[in-house]
DNA sequence: AAACGGATGGGCT
DNA sequence: GCCCATCCGTTTG
């Protein structure tokens, strides 16, 4: 007897990361980052996002091509992930044409599906977490999803790391005003309004922001 | 509700 | 040696 049906998901192809950073960014709300790993599927619905442009000082990118800023040049649609305060790995997704290093850093998301599994991943001293806490932050949802350093650098358009369109499953919250807000936890160029998420969606990182 | 500090380690001047 | 695109528990108002 099937408790549920899991839909074909399918990802998004190369055309969707290659329209400029600001529109992706916004364009990121509401579609799945599907990661199919030996545990199993998790799947999270974006509702946050933050962009990082060339000319911008809090870009990894702004000094240039290093080892660590190498796939932020490279083509659009790929995975950026960093490690941060000696813990922590953020998820990126590369944007913009070759030769610029532009990214946006997915910083929340709705769980979806195997909830369990990212149950299992957070615990936290032996707790168990609220759905809304599972992946409220960029350091979160990377434990949540299973998402570690040997994702870097893969390419968003096959398995095992995929995001899927907006469609691709029943839309669960009403309400899809996207608001705009300066970013967080940056101290250079922080008046910019290059953050994104779903208005009062109870799964953002935080509701200031500005 | 907000502010604060400790954990913890790679990247780069 | 200083800076971090963080998180979590504790303290303070």
């Amino acid at each position: 007897m099937p408790k549920r049906r899991t839909p074909a998901l399918t990802p998004l192809p190369r055309s969707f990361y290659s329209q400029p950073t600001l529109l992706l960014s916004r364009e990121l709300l509401g579609t799945y980052l599907v990661h199919e790993s030996a545990q199993g599927r998790s799947v999270g619905r974006i509702v946050e996002t933050e962009a990082y442009l060339h000319d911008d000082p809090a870009c990894h990118a702004y000094r240039g091509i290093t080892p660590r800023t190498r796939v932020l040049f490279g083509p659009p649609g790929f995975s950026y992930i960093y490690f941060i305060y000696g813990m922590y790995w953020c998820f990126n997704v590369t944007a913009s044409p070759k030769g610029i290093g532009e990214a946006v850093l997915i910083r929340a998301l709705e769980p979806i599906e195997g909830l369990a599994l990212m149950k299992q991943r957070r615990e936290v001293r032996g707790k168990t977490l609220k759905d809304r806490e599972l992946c409220n932050g960029p350091g979160k949802l990377t434990i949540a999803m299973g998402i570690g350093p040997e994702l870097n650098g893969v390419d968003l358009e096959r398995k095992p790391l995929y995001l899927a369109a907006k469609d691709s499953f029943p839309r669960k919250n009403p309400g899809q005003e996207i608001e705009v807000t300066t970013r967080i936890g940056i101290r250079k160029a922080e008046h910019q309004p290059y953050r994104f998420s779903f208005k009062d969606n109870p799964f953002v990182s935080r509701s200031k922001g500005l």
